[in-house]
DNA sequence: CTGAAAGCGCTTACAG
DNA sequence: CTGAAAGCGCTTACAG
């Protein structure tokens, strides 16, 4: 094929030259109106489309973000949590909006990608998404932090100012999830998840919980809570380690749909009835929360607005704009699982 | 901040000329062994990266790969289908691997993209993935041609031999899912989903279902054929026209899992059971199959494998090697919804 | 083994 | 309103 038509091409058919070429194809109001459409005429002919490479260097710029996605290793290699995924499409979306490029990347937490994508001005900025050990976090984030890098995280507040954090309000989360069991004559509480300044999205989630149990008034015991990670085999597994504690309990508020979804499991083996003995309500949303057996109720993360704010507040950074963090309410889905 | 450290940065620091640190930083092997590694010392402690706009400028590549979802415009906004979502993860791992970079972008169908990554050279190559109206396609690919654009995609063999397609073996697939439901017994069975070359995919899936009853010299009508595209409300409306048809059936294919998990849905709302009244057999294998109710039998595609060779393949169309379609083969995963 | 130099294709002050 | 020129930060023939 003849290789790809530059702008000096087109000067030389337009019999102007490049620099005008340029102007004109970047709508500039200095360049005469009919030159700016024979030009633009011109490129559409010859199907040209501006170098990116060529006018990033120049521009020194890339309009390109980077999303990092964090999985936890633990987790099957093939599996990624699916409220993540939701999370990618309503960010792809919204960088599409804003006329950005969207680089995608999955990393293992232990791998040395800080500020890769930025220093090599592959992107702009960064969004970072994952659900990993918190703690494991900090250093990578100091050192981006350090390095000046742009980049916002999902997920609760930091206890760094300096990181930019948008997060859905996992504390009302909690306790509208909580408020809806109480209002469905439940009384004793399990709650399944890491409550651990790990995982402090988890940790949030059960402070919420606490509360809205302390504010009816009813007995909270912390002996209720066992640990779990975001899948369904942990849910299946805490929940038989809250069968065989003794513990007594008549609804569950999981911290994630897939702890739900295998706390359903476990109770439907030994034989207890979803919502009748046990009333569970999970947390996320996901596609297959409606599918479930009883369908689960769950806490939803709008996502999509989500998205919206992560890439808004990243381009607000990397202009030098005021941002600070951003905390997205939750609404509850009430579906089969918690009421009769 | 102190700005980007660049290579004449370090050539000053090592006292050498900008161009040796060029070739050292690329492991030359024409670079004294010593000098290049005092370069690499030099450039980690100025956390140097090498700018990607400069570089793909200079050698005319991006080392990067488009991935491109062209999402039916009939489906709600936020709604991806779910194997697509799994096909990402697998492609985004695929092309880390190959050291490549990945840009991920949505589309609708009608949106004017042509080859318009690869054109900016933001990237190498173009990943299609998109279970639209297959004819819509048609002239953009053709346009792609043209253009000599590098591209792949996923699906159905093309009638076009110059477009390199890479895609699950659908007939077998087909085959497999109702050899799988004659040996449980069913004689009469019903195909959801679009039959006609619009969409091909769900055409060979329902050719290898014909085939397969034929071959077991069972009766084959095409009154039993209803369309669906793939979601859950088309399966569930395509169900019903199936139950009030009159057409007897004691067994559906369903050309994926949404439409299945509708099927069974609208089966359940008329007071049939699943599968002692009729078995179901759903397409994809997508997270949602296994926490159906009861858990879905269905054709599972490796997906991994699939992103794998999706990106070889356009890896080796880039280098200019020989390459060929390839058809990959599927697997029967039973559950509960197919036998008794 | 190393350096000086050209050039990838743009954007944008500067001069007119 | 337009053009000539510099320069973004690299890579790589060319010359030594």
């Amino acid at each position: 094929m003849a290789s790809k038509a530059t702008s000096i091409d087109i000067a030389y058919r337009a019999g102007v030259s490049q620099s005008t070429v340029s102007r004109a194809l970047r709508n500039s109001p200095l360049v005469n109106l009919e030159t700016r459409q024979k030009i633009h005429e011109i490129a559409k002919e010859l199907n040209y489309k501006v170098d990116k490479n060529a006018s990033n260097l120049r521009t020194q710029n890339s309009l390109t973000l980077a999303l990092l996605l964090c999985e936890d290793p633990t987790n099957d290699d093939s599996l990624i949590n699916p409220f993540f995924l939701s999370m990618l499409g309503s960010i792809t979306r919204a960088t599409a909006q804003q006329g950005y490029d969207l680089l995608v990347s999955f990393q293992q937490l232990s791998s040395d990608w800080h500020g890769d994508y930025e220093d090599s001005n592959k992107a702009d900025g960064i969004i970072l998404l994952g659900y990993g050990d918190y703690l494991d976090y900090e250093s990578k984030l100091e050192k981006l932090l350090l390095q000046n890098t742009h980049f916002v995280i999902w997920g609760a507040e930091h206890n760094n100012n300096a990181v930019l954090s948008i997060g859905c309000d996992n504390v009302q989360g909690g306790m509208i999830a909580t408020e809806h069991l109480i209002e469905q004559g439940r009384k004793e509480f399990a709650f399944l998840g890491g409550a651990s300044s790990h995982c402090p999205e988890f940790r949030d989630r059960y402070l919420g919980h606490s509360k809205a149990i302390k504010q009816a008034g009813l007995p909270h015991s912390k002996k209720r809570q066992f640990s779990a990670i975001s899948t369904e085999e942990s849910g299946f597994d805490a929940t038989k380690q809250l069968l065989v504690s003794g513990q007594s309990f008549d609804a569950i508020f999981a911290a994630s749909d897939l702890i739900a979804i295998g706390a359903i499991r476990a109770l439907n083996e030994r034989g207890l009835r979803v919502p009748e003995d046990i009333a569970v309500v999970g947390y996320d949303d996901i596609p297959v929360a409606s599918f479930a057996n009883p369908p689960l109720t769950t806490v939803k993360q709008n996502t999509q607005l989500a998205g919206e704010i992560l890439v808004e507040s990243l381009l607000k950074l990397i202009k030098g704009e005021e941002v600070s963090g951003q905390l997205i309410p939750t609404s509850l889905v009430i579906r089969g699982s918690s009421s009769i």
